[in-house]
DNA sequence: TCCGTAAATATCGTAACACGACATAAGACC
DNA sequence: GGTCTTATGTCGTGTTACGATATTTACGGA
């Protein structure tokens, strides 16, 4: 079942393109997290859990999705980070099955730090990367 | 040196939202290359050989700037794809250190099935992303 | 209430992969 | 033709995400 139309080369640079601007864009800030002294994907979860839609609770599951990981690797990623003091976990009130993760103290100044600091240069690369998305989208659209 | 002013909790929101999307719009696509029969980074290669800028042959060097890794990673990626056929490699013609990168007609037509099968739907992922993109740049630009 | 089923999280072994450190080979320049 | 730089290649290591599976708690019906 092979379609029968092609790409052509502008196509594809697009394409190629776009990868090429979210890849910088993911390098830029993962140097910026280092930076700061944390690990790429701890930043990301305390992210997560600050970010979380309607001021929701964040659960391991509900992270998974945010983080779109699998709900066991997300329980190990909150450990790791849990262990570096950044987060704290409990028991869900309500269901009791559910772990609820919180930011520490720590866990707020560090991503205050690291969000503040490189807030600027960030919007620099995304304005890159939604140049990129602008030229595949409207391609033949 | 901590900078004085707060993210308020919408910027935080975009943030997150941002990198939520940019994390479905990859999945996304991890995925798609996945039901090809390829693996992800091996899509990767293949369209930044293929959508190199200026039908600019590809290098090792260039390859690994497209990517945004090492040299030394973008050489054992080359490896594993040329294992499967898909690429092919020889020595650059005027610079012998160099090693030029070309797609096999199998690596063209995995490639094009890929693309062609995907790009409708990528184009959805890909306005979703460019919203939030939008979001984050036009906030307090 | 008791039971079966489903959902949420936890554990463990595995594999992919990118990297740093270092090695080799080819060009560049004097 | 020696030295410095650039481009690629090798090897060992560490992180991390995952599949398979276990455990705990919720839920719905008899």
């Amino acid at each position: 079942m092979t379609s029968t139309r092609d790409l052509n080369r502008s196509e594809y640079r697009a394409l190629a393109e776009l990868r090429y601007r979210i890849r910088r864009f993911l390098r830029f800030s993962e140097a910026a997290a280092r930076d700061a002294g944390l690990e790429p994907q701890h930043h990301q979860l305390l992210l997560a859990v600050k970010g979380m839609p309607d001021d929701r609770r964040a659960s391991i599951g509900d992270l998974a999705e945010r983080l779109q990981l699998k709900p066991n690797s997300t329980d190990e990623l909150v450990r790791r980070v849990e262990g570096r003091g950044l987060v704290t976990t409990e028991r869900g009130a309500e269901d009791r099955r559910q772990i609820i993760v919180s930011l520490t103290a720590d866990g707020e100044e560090a991503l205050r730090e690291l969000s503040v600091a490189h807030l600027e240069e960030l919007r620099g690369e995304a304005r890159a990367l939604a140049e990129g998305l602008d030229r595949l989208i409207r391609r033949r659209a």
